[in-house]
DNA sequence: CGAATAGTTGACGTTACTCAACGGCTGTGG
DNA sequence: CCACAGCCGTTGAGTAACGTCAACTATTCG
């Protein structure tokens, strides 16, 4: 499929924006789109790297299994976020989507071409680059808490902020873009925990649920206070 | 201090070893050696990011402090590591030397100046930044293990990798980089439990210790098999 | 020699994991 | 339309692992 450039909702935050408009032109050429349904895979792990993407719609995850099949969630890609490993000659991670997607999808020699070209490509990927192995370690940082509540309560945080449209108040209500299950496998813990702190945090008044999903921030100072402990 | 890149002992690793030997040497212009200390600090959290470097001699933390001032230990940085905050006004960890170190220092505007006029140089950047990503990642992972044990075991064998001149096989004998303190707060436990897991661990004889650092692996391939529990 | 720092060990309480049963929602087939 | 299976989430009881507090030891550095 080709890629439709002029209606792509990134288009002004995804990599490829750093472009001038012919050059964004020549790229589009070598890209193709590809649409994923809810759990079907980008990558898995081991496969020879031979392909990249930038996520124009949905969300994907990136996780790896261990050895008795645990899954464990490395980090959430959203929409005008870039993953594939360009310089490794096989794929570390399992790449699934958690909604319904669209990529937009490069060769990797293509790319690499591409990034010849067009130096501020380079630099603009290095940039996200950058903001990957930042939400890495915040990760890192939200897993090292003690308590699950605590990071549960961080987690909520996140998601909260990553649902607002605007980038410094969280969205007071939000639907959760992941299972307990999913949730569980970010925060290194069990679903039963995961269910056991979110009952409690709405029997304390933090949040509000509606269905499984639907959270309501109900005490965000406090929520906030919870995720420092 | 001027550069001395002639006699660097990461001049084939480093970023800076993808320029042509003019790019470096007028590179080495805008560039400062620094020396710090064991525990000396080299950025803190909340700084303005105005510098960035090259480690070429020693080992660095990157960690940061919660609200009860736990640190927690986000990355290691290793000789011909790079490390600094290119994209962010403020940074965002504290960054310290576990040993007397030596770096390479480059004044943030000067840096993103070379790197428009050297693109090989972003490239290489962005291939570090992603070697940083996994490597973030693969903390990520290991952090995740539920027991204890398991993310010493991994740990060790990390370190034992790094410490070991081959690539593929593990040191046999090494000195730990890191107190019980440090491990601690890489693993997201406590001191106690280190100490614990690591007498139990020379008890079965899976490791001996030789002082409080020395570390003999007396069968890997048993602690490759708890790391993975 | 003494103080400070780092590491070890013990006793105890808390948290979370495990295993198991149950409830609710959804989609399928009678 | 209802019955049922399957999946997801919740709840409960018992146990194992770890965190906390505290005492003690070893090592280092003045």
């Amino acid at each position: 499929m080709t890629l439709a450039c002029e209606t792509c909702p990134v288009r002004d935050r995804a990599a490829c924006s750093v472009l001038a408009e012919e050059d964004r032109a020549e790229l589009s050429r070598i890209g193709t789109t590809r649409r994923l349904e809810r759990g079907e895979s980008l990558f898995f792990a081991g496969d020879s790297s031979d392909s990249c993407a930038t996520l124009v719609r949905g969300a994907l995850k990136v996780s790896s299994l261990d050895a008795e099949g645990t899954e464990r969630i490395l980090a959430l890609v959203h929409p005008a976020g870039f993953t594939g490993e360009l310089f490794q000659p096989f794929t570390h991670h399992d790449v699934t989507a958690l909604t319904d997607s669209e990529l937009c999808v490069f060769g990797r020699k293509d790319l690499e071409a591409a990034l010849d070209r067009y130096p501020e490509l380079a630099r603009a990927l290095l940039r996200r680059s950058q903001e990957d192995l930042f939400a890495a370690r915040d990760l890192l940082a939200l897993t090292g808490k003690r308590e699950v509540r605590a990071r549960l309560a961080g987690l909520i945080l996140a998601m909260a902020r990553a649902a607002s449209d605007s980038p410094c108040h969280p969205a007071e209500r939000f639907e959760l873009p992941l299972s307990r299950g999913e949730i569980a496998a970010m925060l290194g813990t069990t679903i039963e925990t995961i269910s056991r702190r979110m009952t409690e945090l709405e029997r304390d008044e933090v949040i509000r649920r509606t269905g499984t999903r639907g959270i309501e921030l109900a005490d965000p100072a406090r929520l906030a206070d919870l995720a420092q402990g």
